[in-house]
DNA sequence: AGCTCCCGATCTCAAGCTATATTGC
DNA sequence: CTGCACGAATCAAGCAATATAGCTTGAGATCGGGAGCT
C-alpha cells in the first residue's frame, strides 16, 4: 500500500457570517486555499481549480480544523461567485460534495451540532472533532489548541479585513496567503505531534470500524462492530433487539469506600485491580451467549459445576461449556493496550533492543507502513515527555474501549442492552473491593506480626488506599507488593490486584478528591498527582487553578506552610486591589443544551443568550464553551446577571467584581485544602489586613441601574465620581500636586505612569509580533489607532480571544490610553 | 389631631431541594 | 429526472460523587396603614 498522502485543506472567505461581498477580479484566494505538504516539499498554495491535479491521492486526503464548516462556507461562496467546479472535491468524476446538518449527542461527549460533508474517495479527518474527543481543554479554537500543544500561535486575521487584504497589493495578498497557509499548516503539525493518524488507524484496526466512525459515532459502534466480527467467525447471529421502549431504569454501580479525609504524613500505598471490569467478564465468562435462566439450566440438565451464579443472582455457564464472545473481544483489546503500554515503556526506558523487538513484533501484527514509520520515529524521539503523554493517551483510549464493552451491555438505549451482564459485573466488583479491604485490614495487624495495624483510608471501584503505618516509602512499597500478591492469589485468573504506587504525603479531601506526591521508586517522587480538585477542573478561572496548584506545591513538595499562606495573602491582596490580569479571571463552562431547555438560569447560559442578541454570528453555540467574567453590579444581583463577555468588558471598561472572585471562587477551594493542614485556616487566610482594599463604590442600586456602567473614576483612589469633568473625588481634593507627580513620574501604588504603560505595551507588542513570525510588519491582531496617534492608518479591530497575551495587551492599551486621558485632565 | 396597637403585606435569611457541570473509575 | 415536503427510522458506553448556584419554602423581622383610644 502506498504511503498516505495528507492534503491539508483550509478555506478562508471574507464575510464568514453569511454576507458575501462582490466578487473581485481574482476570486481564487477568496474562495479556497489548498495547501499541500508532502514530505520535505515546500508548502504551496493552490487554488481550488487545480485540486483535481493533485491526484493520485491515496488514504487520508482532506484534513483540517473544522472541515465541515469551512467546506460549507466555501461551497456557498463558490455558488455566489458562480464557480461550478468547486463542489467537485471527491475522487469520483462529477460527484458533487453534499452537505447536511447533523447532531450528535451522547453522555460522554455532550451534544454537538455539526455539518456532514460527503466527499467520495477521501477520508476526512477533522482535527477539531478529534481534539474535542481526545483532550479536555478550556477552548478548542485552532489558536488556543496550537498554543497548548505547539507553543505557537497563528496570526489571526479578522474576516472583516480579508477583502481589504485581497484588494490591496501583492504584498497584502501575500500576507493573506501566509495566514491561510498557516491555518492549514497548524492542523498538520498537530496531526503529527499528537500522532492522530497512528492512533486512529490502530483503533480502527482493533475495533474494525472505518476511521470516520471514530470521529462521527460513539463508543457503542466500536463494540458492536467487534461483536459482529467475532459472531461471524463463529457463525452466530446477533439478534436485532427491539428495545421495547421500556424504561428499564438504572442498575447499581460500583462501591466507593468512605474517605477518611485528612492530611496523611505517612506513605499511603495504593493497590489497584488491573482492568477490573474486563477481567471480571473474562474470569466469570460473562457474555450474551453464556447467560442462561435457571429454568433452562434445569431443563437442559446442566450440572451445577458448569454454572456460575453471580452475586446479582444471574446464571452464566462456565467456559468449558461455551466460551463467551465478549471475553475474547476483551482479550484482544487488552493485548492492544499492553502493546501500547510497552511503547510507553520504550519512551520511558529508551532501550534500543526493546525498540527493535517491538518493530519486529509489530511488523507481523500490522504491516502498515505508517505504523512502522511512526514506530521508528517513536523510537528516535521517545525521550520527549510530551510524546509520553500522547502514548499514555493512546493506551487510555484502548482502556476506555475495553471498559465500554461493559458499558455497552448496560446501555439501556443501545443496540443490545443486557443488564444481567452489567449488573453482574458491578456486583462482582463491589464484592471484590470489600473483600480486598477486609483482607488487608485482617492480615496486616500487630497480632499478625506486623509493626502496625493497616488501615484502608479510601478506595474507589477498583483501588484501595492503605496506610500501613510505616513511615518510609520503601517499607510501604514492600508491604504493598506483599499485600497485592497475597490478595491476587484469592481471585480467579485473570483478575489481578497490583501494587501501583505510593502517595506521600497524601491530602484526602473527600471521595474522588485528593492530592499527593506520587512515588513509584523509593528514591524520588515522580510527580504531584491531583484528582478531582480545582487544579484539574475546567470550570474554574485560571486564578483559582494557579493559586491552588501553587499552594499544593508549597504544602506538599516544599512543606512550607507559612510560604503558602503568604502566597495566598498576596494573591488576595492583588485581586482586591484590581491588579489581576483579566485572563486569570475568565471562567469557562460548556453549553450543553440549547437556551430554551435550561430550567434554571445559569451565568454562562444567560450570557450566551445576551451575546446572541448582540451579535448572533459570534455568540457561542451548543457544545461550545462559554468564557465569562463576573462584573460589579448591585448588591444581591444573581451571578447570571453579573456575567459578561471578557472582550466586552475590556472594550467598555466595565469593572469586575473582585469580591465575587474572593468569596465564590477562591475561598472555598482554598479552605478545603488548608483546613486539614492548618488550624484556623479561615481566619489566617481570608481575614486580615490584606483583605482591606480600596473601596470602589458600586453604582446606584435602584432596579434599572442594576448593571454596572461606565463612569469616571477619581485618579487618586479610583472611586467613582458622578461628574466626569472632575479629576478627583472630594476625598482626594487637596492632594493634587502629590498625585500629579506620581502620575507622571513612577507609578504610584494605584496608578501606572504613562511611561510604564508604554513600556509594558511595547513588550507585549513584541511578543505578539514574534508569534506572528516577523518583527518587521505591523501586528494585524491589534488596534493600531491607539498606539500610533499621528498615523492615519486604517484601524483594524482585530482580536484573538485565546491568546493569553491578548488580554494583557488589551489591558495595557486601555490603561495607557486612560493614563494619557488622565494626564490631559490635569488642567494647569 | 395625634398616638398606639394590630394585622396583613413584604422583606430577609437559612435550610433543603434540584439542576447543572464536571470529574473518577 | 429533479427538487421539495413530509414522515419514519436511526442514534446515543456505564454509575458514583462533589461542588455550585438557583429556586422554593417557611419562619421570623420589619413595615405600613387603618382602627380605636385619648
Amino acid at each position: 500500500m502506498a504511503p498516505f498522502r495528507i492534503l491539508s485543506f483550509d478555506i478562508e472567505c471574507a464575510g464568514r457570517k453569511g454576507h458575501f461581498p462582490e466578487p473581485t477580479h481574482d476570486p481564487v484566494i477568496q474562495v479556497a486555499n489548498l495547501v499541500t505538504l508532502q514530505g520535505d516539499d515546500q508548502p504551496f498554495v493552490r487554488n481550488v481549480m487545480t485540486l483535481k491535479s493533485c491526484s493520485p491521492i491515496v488514504g487520508v486526503d482532506v484534513m483540517s480544523f473544522d472541515t465541515e464548516k469551512e467546506v460549507l462556507l466555501a461551497w456557498r461562496r463558490a455558488e455566489v461567485l458562480g464557480i461550478a467546479e468547486f463542489p467537485i472535491l471527491g475522487r469520483i468524476r462529477n460527484s458533487r460534495v453534499r452537505i447536511k446538518d447533523t447532531t450528535f449527542s451522547s453522555r460522554q461527549y455532550g451534544m454537538r451540532e455539526s455539518k456532514e460533508v460527503t466527499i467520495e474517495g477521501r477520508v476526512q479527518f477533522d482535527l477539531l472533532q478529534a481534539m474535542q474527543r481526545d483532550y479536555k481543554l478550556s477552548s478548542y479554537s485552532l489558536n488556543s489548541v496550537s498554543a497548548h500543544f505547539l507553543n505557537e500561535q497563528k496570526e489571526d486575521v479578522h474576516h472583516s479585513i480579508i477583502s481589504d487584504l485581497q484588494n490591496g497589493n501583492s504584498e497584502t495578498r501575500r500576507r493573506l496567503a501566509v495566514y491561510c497557509l498557516k491555518d492549514a499548516y497548524l492542523p498538520q503539525r498537530l496531526l503529527d505531534k499528537l500522532m492522530f493518524i497512528y492512533n486512529y488507524v490502530e483503533m480502527a484496526r482493533v475495533t474494525g470500524v472505518p476511521i470516520s466512525f471514530l470521529l462521527s459515532r460513539g463508543q457503542s459502534i466500536k463494540v458492536l462492530s467487534q461483536l459482529l466480527r467475532k459472531a461471524k467467525q463463529k457463525s452466530l447471529v446477533i439478534p436485532n433487539a427491539k428495545h421495547a421502549g421500556s424504561e428499564q431504569g438504572t442498575y447499581e454501580g460500583a462501591t466507593v469506600l468512605d474517605a477518611r479525609a485528612g492530611f496523611y504524613e505517612k506513605p499511603i500505598a495504593t493497590l489497584d485491580f488491573a482492568s477490573l471490569y474486563p477481567s471480571i467478564m473474562m474470569a466469570y465468562n460473562l457474555c450474551y451467549c453464556t447467560l442462561i435462566t435457571p429454568e433452562d439450566a434445569k431443563k437442559l440438565n446442566l450440572p451445577p459445576e458448569c454454572l456460575n451464579k453471580t452475586p446479582s443472582g444471574d446464571t452464566f455457564v462456565k467456559s468449558n461449556l461455551q466460551k463467551g464472545i465478549l471475553p475474547e473481544i476483551l482479550e484482544e483489546l487488552l493485548t492492544a493496550r499492553k502493546r501500547a503500554k510497552a511503547d510507553l515503556k520504550v519512551a520511558k526506558l529508551f532501550l534500543l533492543f526493546l525498540g527493535i523487538f517491538l518493530v519486529l513484533v509489530l511488523r507481523l501484527v500490522a504491516m502498515s507502513c505508517i505504523i512502522l514509520h511512526n514506530l521508528v520515529q517513536l523510537y528516535n524521539e521517545a525521550k520527549d515527555p510530551f510524546e509520553k503523554a500522547v502514548l499514555d493517551g493512546r493506551q487510555l483510549a484502548l482502556k476506555i474501549s475495553a471498559n465500554s464493552v461493559y458499558g455497552f451491555t448496560g446501555a439501556t438505549i443501545g443496540q443490545l442492552p443486557c443488564l444481567e451482564i452489567s449488573s453482574s459485573v458491578t456486583s462482582y466488583g463491589r464484592q471484590m473491593i470489600e473483600h480486598t479491604k477486609k483482607l488487608v485490614e485482617d492480615k496486616f495487624t500487630v497480632l499478625g506480626g506486623y509493626e502496625h495495624n493497616a488501615e484502608v483510608i479510601y478506595g474507589d471501584t477498583d483501588s484501595v488506599m492503605v496506610q500501613f503505618g510505616v513511615s518510609s516509602v520503601e517499607a510501604a512499597m514492600n508491604l504493598g507488593r506483599e499485600a497485592a500478591d497475597h490478595i491476587s492469589g484469592t481471585f480467579i485468573k485473570p483478575i489481578k490486584l497490583e501494587f501501583e504506587k505510593v502517595y506521600y504525603p497524601y491530602l484526602l479531601i473527600s471521595k474522588k478528591r485528593y492530592a499527593g506526591l506520587y512515588w513509584t521508586n523509593p528514591d524520588k517522587f515522580d510527580k504531584m498527582d491531583t484528582k478531582g480538585i480545582e487544579t484539574v477542573r475546567r470550570d474554574n478561572c485560571l486564578l483559582v487553578k494557579n493559586l491552588v496548584t501553587e499552594c499544593l506545591n508549597k504544602l506538599l513538595i516544599d512543606r512550607d506552610i507559612p510560604g503558602a499562606v503568604q502566597y495566598v495573602k498576596s494573591t488576595i491582596s492583588d485581586l482586591l486591589m484590581n491588579r489581576m490580569d483579566l485572563s486569570l479571571l475568565v471562567i469557562t463552562k460548556g453549553l450543553t443544551k440549547t437556551g430554551d431547555d435550561y430550567e434554571v438560569k445559569a451565568a454562562h447560559v444567560e450570557l450566551a443568550e445576551r451575546m446572541r442578541k448582540r451579535d448572533a454570528a459570534t455568540a457561542p453555540n451548543v457544545g461550545d464553551r462559554v468564557p465569562y467574567v463576573i462584573i460589579k453590579a448591585a448588591k444581591g444581583a444573581k451571578a447570571y446577571e453579573k456575567s459578561e463577555d471578557p472582550i466586552f468588558v475590556l472594550e467598555n471598561n466595565i469593572p469586575i467584581d473582585p469580591h465575587y472572585y474572593l468569596e465564590n471562587q477562591i475561598s472555598k477551594p482554598l479552605l478545603r485544602i488548608f483546613e486539614p493542614i492548618l488550624k484556623n485556616a479561615s481566619r489566617e487566610l481570608l481575614q486580615g489586613s490584606h483583605t482591606r482594599s480600596i473601596s470602589i463604590s458600586t453604582p446606584s442600586n435602584s432596579g434599572i441601574m442594576k448593571f454596572a456602567k461606565k463612569q469616571a473614576t477619581c485618579i487618586g483612589c479610583k472611586a467613582l465620581i458622578s461628574n466626569s469633568d472632575h479629576t478627583l473625588c472630594s476625598h482626594c481634593k487637596g492632594r493634587e500636586a502629590e498625585l500629579y507627580c506620581k502620575s507622571v513620574a513612577n507609578g504610584g501604588r494605584f496608578l501606572f505612569s504613562v511611561a510604564d504603560l508604554e513600556q509594558l505595551f511595547g513588550r507585549l507588542w513584541t511578543q505578539c509580533q514574534e508569534c506572528q513570525g516577523s518583527l518587521h510588519q505591523d501586528v494585524l491582531c491589534t488596534r493600531l489607532d491607539i498606539t500610533v496617534s499621528d498615523d492615519s492608518k486604517k484601524c483594524y479591530i482585530l482580536f484573538s480571544r485565546d491568546c493569553p497575551i491578548f488580554y494583557r495587551r488589551k489591558k495595557a492599551q486601555k490603561d495607557m490610553a486612560e493614563a494619557r486621558v488622565q494626564l490631559d485632565r490635569w488642567s494647569f
